[in-house]
DNA sequence: TATTTCATGCTACTCAGTTGCAACTGCCGC
DNA sequence: GCGGCAGTTGCAACTGAGTAGCATGAAATA
C-alpha cells in the first residue's frame, strides 16, 4: 500500500521548525506541516495542493491552511502569486531571491499554459526599467512569463 | 437630478458599433453598450464596473456582461488582466499596443496599491529579455508594476 | 415577412476565499 | 510540573466572482 510510504515533505520538518522558531512566533503543528510542504515543492503551490499533500498524515482544516499560508507571507517566509485561474499560489522565498534590485521588490515567474504549473525564475532576473507617468511611484515589479515548460513543450 | 445626465460612454457608441461590424459578427445592444464602456474608460474595468455604468440606461444581465467581455477578448478587441483581488479586469487594445516586440505578446500594467485601479503602460514598454531554463518556450510576457498612482501618492 | 441561427436573460450552481465563534494549545511565570 | 492567558485551530455558515443549462428573443439572410 502506498499509504505506508512516508510523504516527502516530512524530510523538511526540521528546517520548517527552525524557520518558524526564528520568527519568534508560536510553533504549531499546522505551521510546521504547511511550511514543510512549501519547502519540498519546486513549483508554486495552491492551498488545495497543500491540503492534499497533508491529507494522510496531518489532516488540517482548509481554513487553517489558508490562515497559515497568509501568516507565512506576512512573516516574509513565502510569497504569493495571482494565477490566471483566480487561485493563489504560494512559494518559499529562496535565499537568492533576496539579492534583488535595491529600490523595490522584484519577482519573476513562469506559468505553463499547458499544465498550469508555475515556477520561480528568480535566478535569471532581467533588469527592468519602467518609465511611469508623472506622479506614479513603484514599489514592486512582477514579471509573468507565459509559455510551455520543458515537460509540455 | 443626476439621472437626467447622459452617461459619458454614449459618445463612444458609433466607434463601438463600427468595431463590432468590422468583426463580421452580430451587432447587438449589449455588445455596443459594453464596448462603449471600455472605450470610455482610461483604466482597467471589472465586469461590476461595466454593469454599474450601464445600470441606468442599458440595464444588462450580469451573465451577459461576462459573456460579452469574454467575446471581446476572443475577437481581439480587448484583453484581460488578472488582478490581486481575483477579479478580471478588461481593457481595450489600443493601437499603439500592437507595436509590440515581434516574437511574442507583451503587456505592461500598473496597479495602484491604494485605490486598486489598474492602468495600461503600453506606451512606455521596456525591453525585457528573460533567459529561461532549458526546454522552456515563451509565448507571452506580462509585466505588472505595483505602487502608487499620481492620485494616491 | 418568414426562417434560421445565434445572443440574451434567468435560475441555479460551483468554487476559492473569508468571517464569527467556541474550543483548544503553546508558551510564560510560578 | 501546573495554571492562566493569548494566540491558534476547527467548524459552520457566508460572500462574491464566475459558469452551465435552457427557454425566450432578436439579428441577419433569403
Amino acid at each position: 500500500m502506498q499509504r505506508l510510504m512516508k510523504p516527502a515533505y516530512l524530510a523538511h520538518f526540521p528546517a520548517a521548525e527552525a524557520a518558524i522558531r526564528a520568527t519568534g512566533e508560536r510553533l504549531t503543528q499546522p505551521r510546521i506541516a504547511v511550511l514543510s510542504c512549501l519547502l519540498s515543492s519546486e513549483r508554486a503551490t495552491t492551498h488545495l495542493d497543500v491540503a492534499g499533500m497533508l491529507a494522510d498524515y496531518h489532516a488540517i482544516d482548509r481554513v487553517t491552511v489558508y490562515r497559515v499560508l497568509e501568516w507565512l507571507v506576512n512573516q516574509g517566509i513565502s510569497h504569493r502569486i495571482a494565477g490566471d485561474d483566480r487561485v493563489w499560489r504560494f512559494m518559499i522565498n529562496r535565499p537568492q531571491a533576496s539579492a534583488r534590485s535595491p529600490g523595490h521588490d522584484h519577482h519573476a515567474h513562469f506559468t505553463c499554459e499547458a499544465c498550469g504549473q508555475t515556477f520561480c525564475l528568480d535566478k535569471s532576473l532581467p533588469k527592468v526599467n519602467v518609465t511611469l507617468p508623472d506622479g506614479f511611484r513603484t514599489t514592486e515589479i512582477d514579471l509573468v512569463v507565459r509559455g510551455r515548460c520543458s515537460h509540455c513543450a
